[in-house]
DNA sequence: CTGCCGATTTAC
DNA sequence: TAAATCGGCAGA
């Protein structure tokens, strides 16, 4: 499994959501790594995008995050109590990001679905399986991934990282507005959440 | 320090 | 359709 490297990262961010839609997420917990691949991004770009935490720049405690070099893990905790897994793209001082919206497992199912569910894969209803990471809460849940990992590196760690799947073949990628962003005005409309099926 | 709100999920 | 639940952020 070939690991993504840092030049892969640097790059304009909206097309980094596309090229990452189909590779692999590989999260390493004591002995076993738990691998799912990514169906769904969003593009978020502090510079231009309302939607954006680092809006025109804005630098907090926690958006500084997004200005470090393209790479690096920004997790943040959303409505108090999930978490929300996003690649920084781009050069170190740009802030922009993208979102992993959803995703399929690919192995250890088991032990993502004790993670979510309490339970093995197999015991889950067949509306828990049809929704089983669809959601960037529910990916993070099944993951273990939480603001403990915040800032990492995904270049260098050995418990984050992502990776090129060469089996798998992108017929078409679909585009549309990205969700839960109304407030966002003009940026609302931007088409920047990408998916295929 | 106070008060509002959110890149969500789930249950009713 | 609404509740759960709390850190981040702006404004006083």
């Amino acid at each position: 499994m070939k690991r993504l490297e840092r030049d892969f990262f640097i790059q304009d961010t909206v097309k980094l959501s596309k090229e990452l839609l189909g590779k692999l997420i590989v999260r390493k917990i004591d002995t076993k790594s738990l691998v799912v691949r990514i169906t769904e991004t969003e593009a978020y770009v502090g510079a231009v995008d309302k939607a954006c935490h680092a809006y025109g720049y804005k630098k907090t405690n926690r958006t500084k995050t997004l200005f470090e070099i393209g790479g690096t893990a920004y997790v943040y905790m959303i409505y108090g109590m999930y978490c929300c897994l996003n690649v920084v793209s781009e050069e170190k001082g740009e802030p922009s990001a993208v979102l992993i919206r959803s995703a399929e497992p690919v192995c250890e199912t088991d032990t993502m679905a004790e993670n979510r569910f309490g339970k093995k894969y197999s015991f889950l209803s067949p509306y828990q399986k049809k929704n089983f990471m669809n959601g960037p809460g529910k990916l993070c849940k099944a993951l273990l991934i939480d603001r403990d990992l915040n800032e990492i590196d995904m270049c260098s760690s050995d418990i984050l990282y992502l990776a090129e799947d060469n089996k798998k073949i992108i017929k078409e990628i679909k585009f549309g507005k990205r969700i839960n962003i109304d407030y966002a005005e003009e940026a609302a409309d931007f088409l920047w959440r990408f998916y295929y099926d």
